[in-house]
DNA sequence: CATGAATGAGCATTCATTCAT
DNA sequence: TATGAATGAATGCTCATTCAT
């Protein structure tokens, strides 16, 4: 008599069963995040109640617990999320090939345009006095600011390759990234303002930028 | 005999008791500004509940409904009390005398250093989305596009004076605002990162917007 | 020397000063008893402010404590001087000369009238259980209640008559009563229901209950 | 082999988990009602607030809006409530065999019945003024008018038996209605007064009622 | 006598969160 | 694992009332 394969098929049942669960489980919590987002960006963060985003995925508000620890955990997930993207954007800039001073150039475009793609991220993380609570916005802050140092690279590297006015690659990347900060900041927090269409504005702070301190 | 002076006593002591209740309403208005100003920056708008403004100032809850309408009303004061101050430096700048391009310069410096000497005012008057319906935010807003009309105005006269690469004001004008808020905002609510010395980020800011714009 | 009558004057003016100042105060009563009343009738007791009163008689809140234990003793001294008034109407009826039978009407008649014409005071009096607060609310039910009395010997009078169909004064009394204060509650309290004319209904409620109760 | 009635058990005690869920819930819908019923009548509506009602039935105050949506649907509630009661009652009557006039003399007793049976429900449903907007007035309204149907019903029939002195169904159904309304009302609401036992002022009122309308 | 600023308890309602099922 | 009823603290705001002036 052969042995039985029962345990086997058990263990791989077992196992499609245990995957299966899994699976799902990701899959709410996945659409507990896009609920989620979509709601803090339309109403903002303390204007959604754990209520609205259970409603706006199909569960229960206890349900939710069973994924994250708390509101906060919500947001911090997103962001973190997020900021890998923005993380990856600019680590391709950093990466590739060209003209350092045209790559500087594209590395605050992507950041601008990602910040005005993602506003309440942004805001959430760059434009908030830390002291608030936002327990993940240390960590979400982190990943964020390791967008500044490919800033910071790019920088750098022009000043290695002789293109700008300043050899203080502190005080240049500094400036750089408070005029990106500053032009998103107000585009998504005055936008009741007469704003220039955005992107020109975005242009025309990179322009302004890029020529005050390339060498002459 | 001179006619007795008890009269014009009267009226004076009168007056003097009206002016006395004047001026301690006055002050118990300016306390429930600077306790919502402070609990703004740090908590948040949305966070921060009337309780939390009158313990802040060490009045009851009701009591506050005596100096304002509601919440909203007092987000409304902070900022137009910080749109004048800030319109008076303005102001001061745009009607002096000397070159154009010098003027504009020290127009922003003049608009960094007061956001870094109010940073509470600054940030709660421009760092904070109109989350909401948030009803005094366009009687502020007007207020606030005086001082920014006084920097284009200064852009303009660059223009005139042919001192500028540019020729759209507003998008020139926009694009500065932007620099130094920028320079500003991380300043105040990212009092953690290593920002090199403030005045030297403001300056260098300035460098590279003005060496940005100006005609070559 | 005659002694000065100026002690003698002193008190006439002091007289006068006194009666000047009790009539001034009897004044602010009033005009607070005309606002309270007003509102009450027009919004509500419970919805009525002691600063609306304030603000509809012209005077600071503060103040109308100083003619009024509180808000309930407005309300029990309009009950109470508007109840005086009904009494008024029934003890004329009560001592007119007629047929008893018709002047049981005229009573009933009466009594619906003033229901009618004062309808807040009539349900804060009559319509309300009593265990409510409303601690002036026993008073003005005495005062209420001699009203029924008239009513009650407007049928002894018709019974010693022998102009009923019953002898038993208190039910025939009590059903009465209740006859019209049914029809004034329902048309108070139900302003919504498609009630033929008010007068009408009255004199319908009068006319069966007249040829109810007398004899045939 | 007869199969396993598993599936069958496991659906009928989740079935039966759901339903005793349903029974507890529908258990504090019930208590939070009575509570709210007797303290409407004690206190007045107004002066009800759901503070008090949750004290009253031992839950918390949120917990009163997971069954209703406010204070105005509580009150609607208890409304609907008592007027299918009643409903039912009169539904009986209007359809039973007899003399008409006896019918109607047995609906105003079954009315006045009820009334006493159930004063809470009578006095929050008939007995209160709708003060202020009181969204659920009209739906309740609707409601108790079937109940005054089935009386004018009853009008209506002794009109085409010729038993009446009057041919306006109207006036004389709100006539009566009127006086039923006054006896329970008075009972209710005034039990403090002397009034005859109970029974015999509602027979006395009927009797004086219907001897006053019929035919002579 | 009159004021009106201040109080603090109270309101209806909403919330993040817990927990028995 | 998921539910959803329940909680209790918090929200913005109003009120009758007090009291220094």
């Amino acid at each position: 008599m052969t042995p039985l394969p029962k345990p086997v098929t058990m263990n791989t049942v077992q196992e499609m069963v245990t995957a299966r669960r899994e699976r799902l489980k990701q899959e709410l919590r996945e659409d507990i995040l896009n609920a989620a987002r979509e709601l803090f960006v339309r109403e903002g963060y303390e204007s959604v109640s754990i209520r609205k985003i259970a409603d706006g995925c199909g569960c229960a508000p206890g349900t939710i617990y069973l994924h994250f620890e708390d509101k906060d955990a919500i947001l911090a997930a997103i962001c973190m999320e997020t900021f890998e993207k923005l993380d990856r954007r600019m680590e391709a800039i950093r990466n590739d090939q060209g003209d350092p001073l045209d790559r500087l150039r594209r590395g605050g475009r992507q950041y601008a345009q990602f910040a005005l793609d993602h506003p309440f991220h942004y805001i959430v993380t760059f434009g908030v006095a830390p002291s608030a609570k936002h327990k993940g916005g240390d960590e979400a802050m982190q990943a964020g600011l390791r967008s500044f140092e490919c800033m910071r690279d790019c920088v750098r590297k022009c000043v290695d390759a002789g293109q700008l006015r300043f050899d203080d690659v502190e005080a240049v990347s500094q400036s750089l990234w408070a005029a990106m900060h500053g032009v998103v900041m107000l585009l998504i927090t005055k936008p009741g303002f007469p704003f220039i269409e955005h992107t020109r504005l975005v242009e025309t702070t990179l322009d302004i930028a890029m020529e005050g301190i390339r060498v002459r």
